[in-house]
DNA sequence: TGTTTTTGATAGTAATACTATTATTTTTGT
DNA sequence: ACAAAAATAATAGTATTACTATCAAAAACA
């Protein structure tokens, strides 16, 4: 019971039967993020995660109505914990450049698995979000799925870190897409370094990424 | 004949048989973008485009591999077609500054059919590329299609563009990196804009994603 | 005109994305 | 500890996808 203290929540929408709530639930959670991890969306069926872990397939799909829905839990899981760990980082720090100095290291750095999830592992978690969120909204089901609460942590968080680009410019017109732009930037310079490295600059080194999207940030603003 | 001075030459491992060599290749190109652009890439399948141009899915398989290599052809015609316009716009423009403002208006511009290209409308095409490039590289096959040319085009452009970065600030560090981030986010600040405009301030917009790509670029570069 | 090439028609396979039914196991409430 | 309820496993089945193969008909070409 005291694991219960620090919990992620995430919203009805997302699941049919709250995987958080029984012992297969969080098998299908804990192994489906590393089948996901291991083979790609594309890739991944109900059928092998149920394989996987020794389950069937009518199982999981009494959990999650498809595997979209699957990630978009993944997906608002993680911008949940991000949002937590966003919080904590900037507890107390006064000055709102120092905050966001402060939130794009986080965004940037490779994350470290969080003991306090037991069946999420946040460093593998960041790799499948890195290479499959841009899916989960590039739909022709993005407003329904916008509506059916999909993208709520994600959207939440933006709003939160413009509201203190807001208090180190209140004149800049553009704070939301601003935050996106690096959030998503983030994510695609890593990848490109790893993959592509024609498109970008070693974004694979950590350092190099975090000096990049400061540099633009505070450059724009200022 | 007259048509064939002007040409987009597309790389011969993005298909089995050119397409623009035949009627039903042409029609393969034409119609498969329209049926694309209407239901997507998830519901796109050969099947559905065969009976969509009164053909069979034998003869589609002749052309293309599946519709990921349909898709990148598309994606490879796409950015081909844009080089081509922006060292149009830039020819005899001297200062760099001008040229990278001129390089981001067309970036961020909606485009219009161009009719030297008889069976392709770059209008539909830029929709559907908007959507659905980021599919194309965000995949665990990425290397794979790399080394089979699959991103040729994208790459050659960020380089060109780069160059001019370069010349405006030699001692800039992310040439690339920027460029990339650029064209990225002009594609999804203005999805955002239409879909998810929380995330975003109004990008659907044209002049305002233009105005806020110059700021971002201008203001870091100098 | 005859030959080669391309297309169309048809069939078939393995996998995907589910839904449904029923038997078995696990959980729970008392 | 035991009955009732709930959850899971096992199995089967359907429509669609993502192909491959074969062969006849049509078109192109030399």
């Amino acid at each position: 019971m005291q694991q219960s203290v620090f919990q992620i929540q995430v919203q009805e929408t997302l699941y049919l039967k709250d995987p958080g709530s029984s012992k297969v639930g969080k098998m299908i959670l804990e192994q489906g993020l590393l089948l996901l991890a291991e083979i790609g969306l594309e890739e991944f069926t109900f059928k092998k995660l149920a394989s996987y872990i020794q389950s069937t397939e009518s199982t999981i799909y009494r959990y999650f109505e498809n595997k979209h829905q699957f990630l978009a839990y993944l997906f608002n899981f993680y911008w949940a914990w991000m949002d937590l760990n966003i919080a904590f980082a900037i507890n107390n720090v006064e000055c709102p450049k120092e905050r966001l100095k402060r939130i794009i290291r986080l965004l940037t750095q490779k994350v470290n698995n969080d003991i306090r999830t037991p069946y999420i592992n946040e460093e593998v978690l960041q790799e499948v979000i890195a290479l499959e969120s841009s899916k989960t909204f590039l739909s022709k089901k993005v407003d329904e799925e916008n509506k059916a609460g999909y993208f709520f942590q994600y959207k939440k968080l933006v709003d939160r870190i413009a509201l203190i680009i807001l208090e180190i410019n209140p004149n800049y017109a553009y704070p939301n897409a601003l935050v996106s732009t690096i959030i998503e930037s983030s994510f695609h310079q890593h990848y490109f370094g790893l993959h592509l490295p024609r498109l970008t600059n070693e974004m694979h080194i950590q350092e190099r990424l975090e000096d990049f999207l400061i540099d633009i940030c505070f450059k724009t603003l200022i």
